[in-house]
DNA sequence: CCGCGATTCGCACCAGGTGCGAAACGGGAC
DNA sequence: GTCCCGTTTCGCACCTGGTGCGAATCGCGG
């Protein structure tokens, strides 16, 4: 190794980081990359290349519209991002729980999973008509001091996790009633571990609210959440029912972790 | 090479393989898989596993849930299923096409790309009430003799390919008028290249009716095709309303090809 | 029939990857 | 606290698998 590699850290390999970089670049983008193309990008030999597009052709990550000879993503991807989804659910004992926090509280009804610094949203029970956090859909999302499962994502966290993340998203303000000032959001924070309970109103969204009970795996630590969203108008009169619901439905989803 | 591979092909390399097996292979447990179980699902020693789990989660297409020391897909498999999706919509344009479609057509309409043997459905555009075809989603699908984009991706093909094609996926009967035998279907294709235009009557599920017009890159070879899906019932009075939406979808879809 | 991109093939070199063993963590159990 | 067991990292020598180059082949449009 004479410390010429582009690579920033000691260990790992090298064709297996060139093969996920190639999948990145042809899904980065929308029309597909050429071989030629995708060499240049990443400084591969051409040859290279296209032996590691066999590669990934062959095991149908990648392939090719009918006549073109640019590489799209494959069916396999589809296939992941599928077991994704379902890695993020496991039972449906939890969806059926989610269900009933969804008709107990007459609101669209979440299960977010808290994976270091990104929240996964495992499942959405909602039915039309309810006023659901905007854009938001199963699979990954980004993190936000303004939500309720953000809150509890970062309760979780000790004072350097908590900083650390405060580096790589500064607290922007979203709406007029965001916490924007570091101070502030820390004794939020300690509030949220004290009642082990989040509560965010037009912090994220204006018109919104949300409540977020955590999910805890057997050792007690917090790997999600269950929440709610409702209108703030509705908010502040159905509170405790809603506190209720989401506390209830995290607590049988911890007990059935493992 | 001393010729003790359990590796089919030629050419090729290791690692690669192996870092998109274990992708795989963590994605097909629901609940993950830990360094252990892959090792030895692959064979592979726990050193190596472990430097090729290390690439995959630093470019996050695994991780872990809070203190689970259990691999599973990560955010970047979310990334590029994605992706995928955008790459086989392209353009806003393509959707506005087929909202027309399907408002011309008063069902729903379905974009759908040829991948060699795959179909993937790359747009649904459809209101609440309409007879749908079941369990089709964005992302692959199963290909099949007895839909109507299906007959048209093997009307695309040559007889060798029609051939190959019915290797592997036998002509099964999904319904009592579904087409089994070889050289019927053969026949239907000639018919269906003859009129550029697939036809279905529940053939693929009862009640159900599909016609489909092809989609052609700038080459004149078909890679896709624009479809709908009508009652049986409604499809004999109103035939040729649904062709005249159809063919004129997959029209103005092929001019903006490029 | 020629020419030009895309794609595959062959081969020699050598650095990246592998496997082994051992060491450092980490967290329950007692 | 201490011991144990499973997980994860580290170091190192060997050597195989991967790379890059050039040439050959393919496929198509003119």
């Amino acid at each position: 190794m004479t410390a010429e590699g582009q690579n920033g850290d000691g260990s790992g390999n090298r064709s297996a980081e060139r093969v996920l970089r190639i999948l990145e670049l042809v899904g980065a983008s929308p029309s597909g990359a050429t071989a030629a193309e995708i060499a240049a990008a990443l400084g591969l030999n051409l040859s290279t290349t296209y032996r590691l597009l066999g590669t990934l052709a062959r095991q149908d990550y990648i392939g090719r519209q009918a006549g073109d000879h640019r590489y799209i993503l494959g069916r396999t991807v589809d296939t992941l991002g599928r077991a994704l989804r379902y890695q993020l659910v496991a039972t449906p004992a939890v969806r059926a729980v989610l269900r009933d926090v969804h008709a107990a509280a007459h609101a669209p009804a979440y299960l977010t999973v808290f994976r270091g610094d990104d929240i996964a949203v495992a499942h959405i029970e909602d039915s039309p008509g309810y006023p659901r956090i905007g854009q938001l859909h199963v699979g990954f999302a980004e993190a936000s001091h303004a939500t309720a499962f953000g809150k509890l994502m970062l309760a979780a966290k000790d004072d350097v996790g908590v900083a650390r993340f405060l580096e790589r998203h500064s607290p922007l303000a979203l709406t007029s009633h965001s916490v924007t000032d570091a101070t502030a959001l820390r004794e939020q924070l300690d509030e949220v571990r004290a009642q082990q309970l989040a509560v965010e109103v037009e912090e994220y969204m204006s018109q919104l609210a949300c409540i977020a009970a955590p999910v805890k795996a057997k050792s007690g630590k917090v790997i999600g959440a269950v929440s709610v969203s409702v209108s703030a108008a509705d908010f502040s009169h159905r509170a405790y029912d809603l506190e209720r619901a989401v506390r209830r439905g995290a607590w049988q989803i911890s007990s059935q972790i493992e």
